[in-house]
DNA sequence: ATCTATCTACGAATGTTTTCGTAGACAAAT
DNA sequence: ATTTGTCTACGAAAACATTCGTAGATAGAT
């Protein structure tokens, strides 16, 4: 079940919080002008579509994601490789290395990475 | 103006194909379960959103795509490379990299590619 | 005890995307 | 000339996503 944008920004945020009130993620979101109650009702729906859990024992209810954002980034990642570049993984990468001015600490993190890859 | 997914997967055929009609469009879609007026209603509303033009001088229309494949590509990525890489090249590259089984083919290109930058 | 602030639940309006049924035009085959 | 197949146009249903108003519960402050 593939998360939509809105779904995708409470995500996010429950990724880098932990667990969060809605308070708190409508607070994050920099979204300032919506409703408390429309980030209230996202959270509510994600409950129901099972991606995140919640403690409902105070007042307060306590999201959590049940979604792990490595599984996530990936699920996503390969539904872009396929859907935008044809499933070619070397295509995406040249693209965000050639167009992104990325900075040299990144391409010599990648650099890294490949040969390690190699090794192994 | 950001495509939807099914968009996406229309201006994929144009860009192979070049100019086709609706017909040549909906058969590579490998959405066989959709109907034909399905897909000449969406390339109708491609039209009047502007991403396609068409040549409508026989009876069959000919579209041909408006939006040039590496700057939507491009658009793409960095939308992902945001919201849910978090700004980071670096991250996406790897994860692409290292959960998707790239071939040795793909991944000497991306080295070539590396090589290259270097030089520039 | 009452007021105030904050919370959830819920229904409904709105907006967007996807789907298809139907009607009418047109050309090629019978 | 009539039938058949293929095309466009168009409206509307269905499905999904986003938004918010309102009502009722609850806890803490006065």
């Amino acid at each position: 079940m593939k998360p939509t944008d809105s779904e995708m920004e409470i995500l996010q945020i429950l990724w880098e919080q932990g667990e969060s009130s809605v308070r708190t993620v409508h607070e994050m979101l920099n979204r300032k002008d919506v409703g408390y109650t429309t980030t209230l009702k996202l959270m509510q729906i994600m409950y129901e579509k099972g991606m995140v859990s919640r403690d409902t024992s105070s007042k307060t209810h306590v999201y959590k994601a049940l979604l792990s954002k490595e599984q996530t980034q990936h699920q996503f990642l390969t539904r872009m490789i396929d859907t935008v570049y044809n499933g070619s993984t070397a295509r995406l990468v040249m693209q965000a290395l050639g167009n992104n001015r990325t900075s040299k600490e990144e391409i010599d993190l990648i650099k890294a990475y490949l040969k390690q890859l190699e090794n192994s």
